[in-house]
DNA sequence: ACCTGAACACCGTTCAAGT
DNA sequence: ACCTGAACACCGTTCAAGT
């Protein structure tokens, strides 16, 4: 009974499954930038030309969807974080973190749906997540030393504040969202 | 052709279309307090005991309805600011107007989605709001002028950045919860 | 293995028919 | 003037039947 675990990303289909996959993916991802109110499982299903069956198969909820959608993203975010916890020093690359993070958040409608709910279904992206807010706890220690950082505030904190960040940014010109972040940033160094 | 408009809380309603009113009202309070992703027109109409179209008359969509529950939290709130305005000095005034927003914000499910979309169905709480957003630029002008806030700032502004506090700390403690407005309130401060 | 599409429960919304 | 409930389009989800 070695039961196959939930991934974004599986191996191992059978080439027209993977095929169908990949089709409905690409199809999600235009379906999402055009109009989000109404990408649903089953108009997904009409888009992409196949049952109602063959979405679910792939993906038996929408949560399954953004997570596959975001694993890629995810992916990217994190190895840009190592990247930075590696060059950087501690108060910057926690600043750094927050604005990549911010960014690739406002690109990826996946990614938005991970970090608002952190019960992940995809094995893989739980994976990732895991990681990554080792990462930023990490971060956040660090900056902390330096007194750069207020004292109670931990890697689910900061989860939190930037997914409140994306909602409060929506339809929000690039420029001004920035300005945004640099609200964030200012409240989280430590009350003088 | 005098067109009635939308009220949250209209007047002059016959004995027996009043009292559904109440009581739909009442039933959709402890529907969102209880189970908010439950809470669909339909099944209010079947939890209150009456037909699907006596809801719709009275609340054409959603939105309306959760007008309609926040029209008196929402009062209540204009009317604290005003005096705050009164009592209090600049920028204490705009810290306590933040504080006191979140915290009305946090019990009322109403309130949180007319503060999330600034586009109201009702009459009423469309002018509530406009009274409000007044009030809040006033208290930005004068805190600006302390120096005690942040000069790009605006009314929209702190709509959406409470709106985004809101749902960054849904389910977390109160205690919590008001450390993540002392994050919000340091970061609009100028920068130094 | 994988796909199809009918089917069911549910939701938003409308409207003819009633009092 | 207001209420009722059938009705329609849509969505999430399941599953027997096919290849």
């Amino acid at each position: 009974m070695t039961s196959t675990p939930l991934l974004a990303r599986p191996t191992g289909l059978r080439a027209d499954s993977a095929r169908n996959r990949a089709l409905l993916l690409e199809c999600a991802r235009t379906m999402l930038a055009r109009d989000p109110a109404n990408t649903s499982l089953n108009s997904l299903a009409v888009a992409a030309g196949v049952g109602v069956g063959t979405v679910y198969r792939h993906f038996p909820n929408t949560r399954v969807l953004l997570e596959s959608i975001a694993v890629d993203a995810f992916a990217v975010l994190l190895e840009r974080i190592r990247v930075l916890e590696v060059h950087s020093g501690g108060a910057a690359a926690f600043e750094e973190m927050i604005r990549t993070t911010f960014e690739l958040l406002a690109d990826d409608p996946g990614l938005a749906a991970v970090l608002a709910q952190p019960d992940f279904e995809c094995a893989d992206v739980h994976d990732i997540a895991i990681e990554f807010s080792g990462l930023v706890a990490a971060m956040i220690a660090s900056a902390r030393t330096v007194g750069a950082l207020r004292p109670s505030i931990t890697a689910d904190d900061i989860r939190r504040l930037l997914n409140g960040l994306h909602t409060a940014t929506q339809g929000l010109a690039p420029a001004r969202r920035s300005e945004y972040v640099d609200v964030l940033l200012a409240g989280l160094r430590p009350p003088s």
